[in-house]
RNA sequence: GCCUCGGUGGCGAAAUCGGUAUACGCUGUGGACUUAAAAUCCACUUCCCUUUGGGAGUGCGGGUUCAAGUCCCGCCCGAGGCACCA
């Protein structure tokens, strides 16, 4: 055994002995004694180097692999590539290198990467979805719901540069305008494929309670998304025929939600159709029927119209942006009262949601208030608070209280509380015909289409006779050419006629073969469930599938909390329709990791786009107190922007590469480091400083192994054994808490009682439960130490360590005293003392009799096991 | 803007059910070893006060309690998500 710790050595040597004797593979059902535990780190995009964020998710799910597999689990954790994407066409249009050999020679980097890291994984399953084998069965599963009518084809709105001619990702546009042009970003209608999510929202809001193994805050987040409110879905008829604002209502007019004939109904949903007699006007989307109506003789309108169409569709800019909105001159009528209630076209008003009209009360809801305020529309107060003074000059939270608020100025409806007034107008609008309640949800469905060449491609032949016809199952998969190099300027599939040209497979015409290809949130949406059979040709999934799911352990950044998760489960549940798998939830176990951040740094470019410098690029600049304020370029020595700090990626550049911490300090170090660093659902701030104290311990577990040798234990209890079984109890505990950052301090604190009492007769055995609880986190170190002072011949086959009860008894105990809830002191006592000894005990203290000053004790406290808390 | 989470020494963090705030580590300071440096080891390291002792203290302001980092109310700041980044 060497004297120096030499981690390349050790680790090269630990990795080579597991790939001989393919330690990590796994199987279905040869060893039925054992529980399977399917552990699963999200797969990456193979942006080209891993980053800090990856070797947190993925050391997190090698602890878990090997805690379980020594606690007799048969485990399975594979890897593979999310592959399609956005990055590799940005690359291409930097480098002019195809997608495909840009993605595969990262594939391939990354790879070797993730084997120094040294992680217990199946290598066998390795899947990428851009290979045809893997995609294949998203289209084969995308006809499957084009039959059962869960996907569909309606037109979606996407973000349009005038000047690339393209359609631009929500990341592409900033400030409104596109990335690489600058120029100001439209709104585009144009035709895509959804999938139907929202046929599911009832099940996918229900079942968050069949998942006590997700964080509440993952369950709240995605209850919010989909966010069911019941409310009141009802009409404001119209009459156009009769011009000007003196038509008379007619609720008797014709059927159908947004009629663009002279009379119809206007159909709004209400959460709160207790103030539906506050109503003073109505607000529609621009892209609404009686918008574009109005518009036709009014320039102005049809000129806001235009106007609202400009900027983003991001909801985050629609939300923060200046409410605008001008008046169509329409009148509609109020169900209930009849009262004229004027249209406006809003630019906050969404077309996509709901039926794309919204009703105006500008007393109970603070965003109509204010856009009541700035034009002059009235304000009629319809709901009370007892001692409350309304008044329009200023909103009041009040106003929109639900809990305490009752009707007021409403006719027949007042003195009536919310519950109770939504009852009852509800059921007035049923009686006339204009309305019923209704359940809503938020979740909007699932478009999947997406004009980008590195991408699943949707199965579709267009056909001039025959119109858009599925591709047979036996002509799948449609396979995407690999050669492309896009430019920016548009999918580069609608210049390759190789691709486009095609027979129509119902008439057998020429035809023209769809382009756009599936968003990549359809490829992460099954991968777990195709590891589990990732050699069949035949099926999408196997027998062996329902033998591994659901996923015992799934493990990713809490950035997935809803669309990846969401889209997921989704899938999962057509797939159980579709009868291809047996259970309803994907993932049993949730650990959402927290963020890697680091400093961001930028500049504008002339164009008005936004590049960004690598860390290794700039220079910082401090202030006193040492915070970073700013930086320079270290190329041209001119400053960036410094954009605070911001989650590790590709797009901004500010990732950092384990490859040098590895290569200087080996894999044990920079696992075992990452660990200790923080909680792993905490956000954590990148910094190298501590490295060092991760590699320290290292070195010093190494030369307690060299010294300690093989003697035998003796069977006295010592002050050293109820420590380190003291420790493994915390640390088993942490364990079960996902808190491996106190399993590393753990470790820590036993060598540090090691090597105080090196000649204790219980040293080896608590070194021998060191190595154990540090294996999974530095797997290296542990491996050889233990075969090498003959613990055994695998620390992997070796049983997880288990606090002993007699180790840890003892017949006195220290407990706090304090006088007044101030800490003055301690005090031992036997461990079965009463409480009417241990509080003679505290009184007769010296501390006591000092700070109670003679006064006489009120009460006296006694937790167990803790402390003694005199009152006076 | 909306939804979710977080804020504890100079820094990363710990504190299990409301019960000793700052474990473990980093940095720093002093010392040992060395011709010297590195490495290693030892000691100290929340702040304030004149102490051998005492006081304050977990983003800010209130509250509940014998006792609050932990529970309640109101703010401030940071991060994640907001449907075409993945």
């Amino acid at each position: 055994m060497q004297e120096k710790y030499s981690p390349t050595e050790i680790e090269q040597a630990a990795q080579a002995a597991w790939n001989a004797a393919k330690t990590f593979r796994s199987s279905e059902g040869t060893d039925t004694q054992k529980p399977k535990y399917y552990c699963l780190s999200m797969f990456p995009y193979p942006s080209g180097k891993l980053h800090m964020g990856h070797v947190r998710n993925y050391t997190i799910g090698d602890v878990l692999s090997r805690t379980h597999r020594m606690r007799g689990y048969n485990v399975m954790q594979p890897m593979g590539w999310d592959a399609f994407g956005l990055p590799a066409e940005n690359a291409a249009i930097q480098n002019k290198v195809p997608p495909a050999q840009w993605t595969y020679d990262n594939i391939a980097y990354m790879k070797t990467q993730l084997q120094s890291l040294g992680f217990a994984l199946d290598w066998d399953r390795e899947l990428a979805t851009c290979k045809p084998d893997y995609y294949k069965w998203n289209q084969w599963l995308f006809l499957r719901m084009l039959e059962k009518g869960i996907a569909y084809k309606k037109t979606q709105v996407v973000n349009w540069d005038p000047v690339d001619q393209t359609v631009l990702a929500n990341e592409q546009v900033i400030d409104g305008c596109g990335w690489r042009t600058g120029a100001v970003v439209e709104k585009r209608e144009i035709p895509g494929y959804y999938f139907g999510i929202t046929q599911y929202a009832e099940e996918l809001l229900s079942a968050l309670d069949t998942l006590p193994g997700w964080p509440e805050r993952v369950k709240t987040m995605q209850a919010n998304w989909i966010g069911k409110s019941t409310g009141v879905r009802f009409a404001f008829p119209y009459d156009l025929s009769a011009a000007g604002s003196t038509n008379l209502p007619s609720p008797l007019a014709g059927e159908g939600a947004g009629g663009e004939g002279a009379s119809g109904q206007l159909w709004v949903f209400t959460t709160r159709a207790d103030t539906l007699m506050g109503v003073t006007f109505c607000a529609v989307a621009a892209e609404h029927p009686l918008a574009t109506r109005a518009a036709q003789n009014n320039p102005a309108l049809a000129a806001f119209i235009d106007e609202c169409k400009h900027g983003s569709v991001m909801e985050a800019d629609m939300a923060t942006m200046e409410k605008k909105g001008l008046p169509t001159g329409i009148f509609v009528s109020h169900p209930l009262t009849g009262a004229q209630v004027e249209v406006w076209v809003g630019n906050y008003v969404l077309m996509s949601y709901g039926d794309g009209a919204v009703m105006g009360v500008p007393a109970h809801d603070e965003r109509d208030f204010a856009f009541a305020k700035k034009y002059g529309i009235p304000i009629r107060q319809v709901i009370g608070v007892a001692g409350q003074t309304f008044s329009t000059d200023s909103w009041a939270e009040w106003y929109a209280d639900k809990q305490r608020g009752t009707c007021v100025n409403s006719g027949k409806y007042d003195g009536l509380n919310h519950e109770a007034a939504v009852e009852a107008i509800a059921s007035d609008l049923a009686a006339l015909g204009l309305g019923e309640k209704k359940v809503q949800f938020r979740l909007r469905d699932w478009g999947v289409s997406r004009q980008r060449y590195w991408g699943c491609p949707i199965p579709i032949i267009h056909c001039d006779r025959c119109g858009s016809v599925p591709v047979p199952d036996d002509q799948l998969p449609v396979v995407l050419p690999e050669d492309c190099v896009p430019d920016g300027s548009g999918n580069p599939l609608n210049k390759r006629e190789d691709f486009l040209h095609c027979a129509c497979p119902q008439c057998g015409k020429s035809a023209r073969r769809e382009t756009d290809t599936m968003d990549t949130f359809v490829d992460s949406s099954w991968y777990y469930a195709r590891y589990c059979a990732p050699d069949n040709v035949t099926a999408m999934v196997d027998e062996r599938t329902n033998y591994w799911m659901p996923v015992d352990q799934y493990i990713g950044g809490i950035e997935h909390a809803i669309l990846h998760l969401l889209y997921s489960r989704f899938w999962t549940k057509v797939m159980r329709d579709l009868g291809l798998v047996n259970y309803d939830e994907p993932f049993a176990n949730l650990l959402t990791q927290g963020m890697v951040l680091n400093h961001i740094f930028s500049r504008r470019t002339d164009k008005g786009g936004i590049e960004y410098f690598a860390p290794e690029e700039i220079e910082l600049v401090r202030n006193e107190g040492g915070h970073v304020t700013g930086a320079t370029s270290l190329a041209d020595g001119q400053p960036v922007d410094y954009g605070g700090i911001g989650t590790m990626s590709k797009s901004k550049r500010n990732g950092v590469d384990p490859q040098g911490l590895i290569e200087q300090y080996g894999a044990d170090t920079a696992r075992f480091f990452m660990m200790f660093a923080a909680p792993p659902e905490q956000t954590l701030e990148w910094s190298d400083s501590g490295v060092e104290g991760a590699y320290r311990f290292m070195k010093r577990v190494w030369a307690f192994g060299v010294q300690i040798g093989k003697g035998g234990a003796s069977m006295a209890p010592t002050a050293l054994r109820r420590e380190i079984h003291l420790l493994l109890k915390q640390a088993n505990y942490d364990l079960g808490k996902l808190q491996f950052n106190t399993v590393a301090s753990a470790c820590m604190k036993m060598l540090n009682a090691l090597e105080k009492a090196p000649a204790d007769p219980h040293a080896r055995e608590g070194f021998g439960i060191l190595l154990r609880i540090l294996s999974p986190i530095a797997p290296h170190i542990s491996h050889t130490l233990w075969r090498e002072l003959a613990y055994g011949a695998d620390i992997l086959d070796a049983a997880w360590p288990e606090p002993l009860a007699a180790a840890l008894e003892q017949d006195e105990q220290e407990l706090v005293l304090q006088i007044n809830g101030k800490h003055r002191g301690s005090l031992r006592v036997k461990v079965d003392a009463q409480h009417t000894a241990i509080e003679a005990a505290a009184l007769g203290t010296e501390a006591a009799q000092k700070f109670m000053e003679g006064k006489a004790a009120k009460k006296i406290i006694v937790v167990p096991g803790r402390l003694v808390n005199i009152v006076v």
